[in-house]
DNA sequence: GCGACAG
DNA sequence: ATCTTGTCGC
């Protein structure tokens, strides 16, 4: 896949100044209304819905969407990049690139150590994604410009963020001990550069024990071309009883799998 | 100065 | 993120 906007393209080089500026530009750039080009409720992890009278599967291409997850896994200072496509639940492709780090992990500017490499992953895609999956945030982020919402505008591909933790923003209700299904707005506060109040994505409960120990939700947010309700109802979708959305959990996978073969 | 902070 | 054994529970 090409990147549409190169311009874009987060620089590791970049002043610390100009990385906060250049994400501004990203989140005025950015798209968060549904601008899809599918229909959420066709997103499910189940085979064609369509088959025969003999319950085969039809012999031509499905128009469901195809969703990516990127993850990645590192070893010495180098990214092991994965990108795994699946289409009604199905694996299609999976792709992958290794590359070298050239700055440390600093909150709010994830999007300049990891965007880079997973571009790279990106352009050894041959099949043209419907959706993104990105482990992090999107709009959850100080100038609404986390690594799903950067990497989303770069492509021109609609995309979510889900993160295991808040990086700010603040729920609008207490998160602990939910039901699955569960969910709460996230607003935008004092650390966002956003109006007081704005929702920029949500608190999710993927997952939940019947009893004692008790799982954290979810943290997800739009990154590009989606809503934040749509957000959550995608995720809901592709989750298949575990905390992660299988997007993710295959990316992860496929990232650790590569990781091996180069130790 | 102190606290908070995706992966 | 990564380094890692055991352990609780269905």
């Amino acid at each position: 896949m090409r990147p549409d906007r190169p311009e874009f393209r987060p620089d590791p080089a970049l002043s610390r100044a100009e990385m906060e500026e250049l994400q501004r530009d990203i989140a005025e750039a950015a798209v968060f209304t549904d601008d899809l080009d599918f229909d959420p409720d066709d997103v499910s992890l189940d085979g064609p819905a369509d088959a025969d009278a003999s319950g085969n599967e039809r012999l031509v291409a499905s128009d469901a969407p195809v969703i990516v997850g990127v993850d990645q896994a590192f070893l010495d200072g180098r990214a092991v990049s994965a990108v795994v496509a699946i289409q009604d639940g199905a694996v299609i492709e999976r792709a992958h690139a290794v590359s070298p780090l050239s700055i440390p992990y600093i909150p709010g500017l994830l999007a300049f150590r990891e965007g880079g490499p997973i571009l790279a992953a990106f352009e050894e895609l041959s099949a043209e994604p419907d959706l993104a999956v990105f482990d992090g945030s999107g709009r959850i982020h100080f100038r609404e410009a986390g690594i799903a919402t950067h990497v989303g505008v770069i492509l021109d591909l609609p995309s979510i963020g889900v993160a295991k933790s808040l990086l700010c923003g603040e729920p609008r209700e207490a998160v602990d001990d939910r039901p699955a299904g569960w969910s709460t707005p996230i607003e935008a506060g004092p650390n966002v550069e956003a109006p007081d109040g704005t929702v920029i994505g949500h608190a999710y409960q993927s997952r939940q024990w019947d009893r004692s120990q008790s799982i954290n939700p979810l943290y997800v947010s739009p990154g590009h071309r989606v809503s934040a309700a749509t957000t959550v109802k995608l995720v809901d979708a592709l989750c298949a009883g575990y905390k992660l959305p299988e997007p993710t959990r295959l990316a992860d996978a496929y990232a650790d799998e590569v990781k091996a073969g180069y130790e």
